[in-house]
DNA sequence: ACTGACTACTCACTTTTTTGAGTACCGACG
DNA sequence: CGTCGGTACTCAAAAAAGTGAGTAGTCAGT
């Protein structure tokens, strides 16, 4: 079970609906972890069933009625003895290292063109969790919002997914080149 | 398919049985891909049965006979066309990110035990993933490998895993440090 | 002689993840 | 008036990944 205590953790900060929730994991928790909106109105439903959230229906005049989650006592009981358990190993799992690792026995033409891609995405997400960051903490600065804060969650997933994305980015763009330059030494020899 | 075209990519460089296989998957093809042995004999069988990968027996004296695996050329192929087609986009999926991101909500403890020990395994495999880069570039230099190395994907992945393992002892360190300190604050306060 | 580790694999099964196709109603744009 | 995008969700199924248990021989150490 793994989807499942990611929802919880996602659902500490209050209510919110499957549709919400689907939002908040194209971006902040899309640090830790990633699912489409089916798994998570079908990982709802198993947990409530299972009695570790609770939803309220909200009847709405112009939209389609929701219905709002929240954690139960046996949910934070849960998290609690999930975190206390041992964690598997983490590890990358990228479809484009497969291809990196094989680049120079196939074509490399179009895994270059994927690295660059996959640069400007991360560019494009370094800046995200960038603004993110800075809205989690407010007016504090970093250091002091972090011994201080009160819900810092978030914020320390948000560090480690911008991290990677950095990394992630200068590999790739890194990467690139390095196969771009054994092009042209390859074309000219 | 996923497994599918990591074990491809792994056989690139040369016979390897199941045996071996699930070896090399334990460090170097780790780096991008993790799988159990059971996984990658089903994967072998069913790569065979579908004419990508080809085996010969080997008989051996004093050990169980063992079936070597080698690409083909139709498998060759299925690797040129997965590299062209688009890449999923890669994100962390990683329990321990899930147990942080609850972590001022729940018992901090075990959390900060579990990040502690996280950084130590990340010491190993950085250890453990500069051996075995330091192995592959040989006597050159790195900048001179990687322009001029015959074989540089392994080469690649691996300078992906370590900058991974690196960014991740670090946040490992820094998160426990400011959790530890947080205690003390609460306690003191 | 027994134990535990290593090579080399197989079978059966469950869980988890992913994909695809729908439903339905609102409001805005042209 | 039609169609596109947003809210809010459901159902069914396939594919992929992970788990547990087992077989069977060799070799080294106690």
């Amino acid at each position: 079970m793994a989807l499942r205590h990611a929802v919880l953790a996602a659902l500490l900060d209050g209510e919110y609906s499957g549709y919400q929730l689907a939002k908040a994991f194209d971006i902040g928790v899309a640090n830790f972890w990633y699912a489409l909106p089916q798994q998570l109105y079908a990982e709802l439903t198993k947990l409530e069933k299972d009695g570790l959230v609770a939803g309220r229906q909200v009847v709405q005049e112009t939209r389609p009625n929701k219905r709002l989650f929240h954690v139960t006592d046996a949910g934070r009981a849960e998290l609690e003895s999930f975190a206390a358990a041992a964690s598997k190993p983490s590890f990358i799992r990228d479809d484009l290292l497969v291809k990196v690792q094989a680049a120079d026995r196939i074509g490399t033409g179009p895994v270059i063109g994927q690295l660059e891609e996959r640069a400007c995405a991360a560019d494009a997400k370094i800046e995200l969790l960038g603004a993110l960051l800075r809205q989690l903490r407010g007016e504090a600065d970093e250091e002091d919002f972090l011994l201080r804060g009160e819900r810092i969650g978030p914020y320390l997933t948000c560090l480690r997914g911008l991290a990677f994305e950095r990394e992630h980015r200068d590999w790739c763009r890194r990467i690139a080149a390095v196969l771009r330059e054994r092009q042209k030494i390859n074309a000219d020899g």
